[in-house]
DNA sequence: CTTGAACCTCTAGTTGCTAGAGACATTAAG
DNA sequence: CTTAATGTCTCTAGCAACTAGAGGTTCAAG
């Protein structure tokens, strides 16, 4: 059992955002001691480290509790874990391409700076470049994140 | 020369949108019409869109202002842009591997489902694996982003 | 048993949008 | 050439996901 201070410090989430998760229920209600402060048992560091990191990844907090909700009800009908799984997967294999090509031109221009110039920067288009998503830029699919 | 509802349409950014990016500099100030209403050329389809992918692949508007600084400042200091080149590499790269690790535990999990079963969901531990990611848990680190 | 750090709740502010009101601009149809 | 529909304008307000601060309580080291 450790104090929210400590999940703090070993997940690298600040104090109110972990207050703030439990108030939207991405985490249970935490434990309390007789002083009424929060108690921690280990399966919250996997569970917070898990949110951070879906968090940095661009995840919003909908998609996190969808990701959660898998490993939550693991005797939910597989059909509807499939689904989400299937969406995320979309959305995630989507971010990877998106970032390789960002990776790689990053890598060239860097490898261009080492020999004094940069005049040609295409940071810009490698990002603008449509064939890299597999996705259309709808309304909707902007909704979708 | 488009207005701005049909950039809105080839980029996926809504129209509001685009009016807070030139709000807070992130787009240069449009023409104007006669009427008054804003004209873009060809060169802001490719910034609106890049600006755009980046924020869905997580990156921060401050993150996003130095990439396209890299671009709108070509005879900046080669050290310059090199460092903000470096640093935007670590963080694209820690994503991919974090999103690589996510990919292939959904994977198992569909296929899992496939059988008719995910009664052990390991999602939560494949994000939550600190060795996955190279960077360290700190408050410091978070700000970043 | 005290004192200073860590914790509590609650309210308010920040970032990055997003939606709505009320007024002007543009376009297409009659 | 008018008029209706649609698009755009500015401005204000609201939402998501935090983040910081005030004012008070608890804990744990000395």
């Amino acid at each position: 059992m450790q104090t929210i201070g400590k999940l703090s410090k070993t997940t690298g989430v600040k104090v109110p955002t972990i207050r703030y998760y439990e108030e939207v229920g991405l985490l249970p209600e935490a434990e309390r001691s007789t002083g009424n402060q929060r108690l921690y048992g280990s399966a919250t560091t996997d569970r917070l480290s898990f949110i951070r990191h879906a968090r940095d990844l661009g995840f919003t907090l909908e998609a996190i509790r969808d990701l959660l909700s898998l490993s939550d009800t693991p005797d939910q009908s597989c059909a509807a874990a499939d689904q989400i799984a299937k969406a995320q997967l979309v959305a995630v294999r989507d971010r990877l391409a998106r970032l390789r090509a960002l990776e790689i031109e990053l890598e060239r221009m860097i490898a261009q700076c080492a020999q004094g110039t940069i005049a040609d920067c295409r940071v810009i288009k490698v990002l603008g470049n449509h064939d890299l998503c597999g996705h259309e830029h709808s309304q909707k699919d902007q909704a979708v994140q």
